[in-house]
DNA sequence: CTTGCTTCTTGCCATATGACAAGATATTCC
DNA sequence: GGAATATCTTGTCATATGGCAAGAAGCAAG
């Protein structure tokens, strides 16, 4: 069997040779330059991203106006507004390129087939969903119980690549505090060690 | 077909005869005492409950060792720590009873044989854990964009009879602050109006 | 009824973070 | 390369919320 990217985000082993062909086949590559929007407010999710390469970022916009982070996303990650594709209902967020990005996307229709069909595909996007859930409730927990320089050091332990290419201004909304805040932070870790 | 409990958290008309009977066998009555823990941390959740009567509550013990409130469950809802059950493996959380409680619960091996085996059960289900992810997208967004006495009244909103039922200090933890901050709010709101 | 125990309120002060505005840097684009 | 823009830093001051401790009020048990 030929290696598809896709082997990286699926146990393939677990599919016969003509269902595995027949998922990668499904995928369809997209290449999206910066500043491109793959999702926007009001729209009904119809696609999601596995991606290959590049940074996704989802955001919102709140009752004041204000342009809060919710989520990045890099190589190895699936970009994706849960509530929307499963649903099918509008959306509340945005998705959008950071740098230019090359991934993998597969529609609605699609899913659901393959969803009731294949079991390890289930599994899969089910493991998916829920991973994406703890990962939430995790951050949601430490937004209560740390404080901004706790969750900026632990977001600088776990995803470093972030810090580098994405604006301050986003990132700081992704973890709650103004741009501000978070320059004064940064510099107060600087000067610790 | 007799009316049982479940009818109001399955679309029943969905299923044939037989395996709604089944489903409904499958299920078992379970009745709490208040104070009593359903699931308690570093157990590994082998169960799910809908709830007849009564409320339940989900907490967890920040490094600080401060109870935080993750999350209250009512008639209609389902209490279950999505990550632990379906992942099997060990729990952060607690979940305790209120009050009394009458709850009708499922075990994970069942569970799995009803997700696999029947199309409307696992859209069902799936449909309940979106659901539970909205839901805290939601939460999650509000405690970045709003201040603690707008989160209050929006809970004042959509669920008041917590507020009735549950002490200050676990609906406080809920909210993202101290017991100390929810009385001033919730004395200030009595002033305004 | 009275003694305890939990829950809730209130006062005083501390602190994390926000708001706004001015510069300072870095980046992009012609 | 230089102008225009976006990004980041820093100062001053404002404010939401926390920490702690003392009471007050409600509840439970003998």
């Amino acid at each position: 069997m030929a290696e598809h990217f896709l082997g990286h985000y699926f146990p393939s082993a677990q599919f016969s040779d003509d269902d595995w062909r027949m998922i990668t086949t499904a995928f369809e590559q997209v290449r999206y330059a910066k500043d491109d929007h793959l999702l926007q407010e009001g729209a009904i999710a119809n696609h999601y991203w596995f991606i290959e390469s590049g940074i996704l970022r989802s955001y919102a916009i709140d009752p004041k106006g204000h342009d809060l982070s919710l989520d990045f996303f890099t190589r190895g990650d699936v970009a994706i507004d849960w509530s929307s594709f499963l649903q099918q209902t509008p959306t509340r967020e945005n998705i959008q390129a950071l740098t230019e990005v090359v991934c993998w996307r597969l529609d609605f229709a699609t899913f659901q087939q393959f969803f009731h069909g294949f079991e390890p595909f289930r599994e899969a996007g089910r493991a998916r969903l829920v991973g994406s859930y703890f990962a939430l409730k995790r951050k949601s927990v430490s937004m209560i119980a740390d404080q901004a320089k706790d969750r900026y050091r632990q977001l600088l332990a776990e995803r470093p690549h972030l810090l580098q290419q994405v604006p301050l201004k986003q990132l700081a909304s992704y973890l709650g505090i103004t741009d501000t805040s978070l320059s004064r932070i940064r510099k107060e870790i600087m000067l610790e060690d």
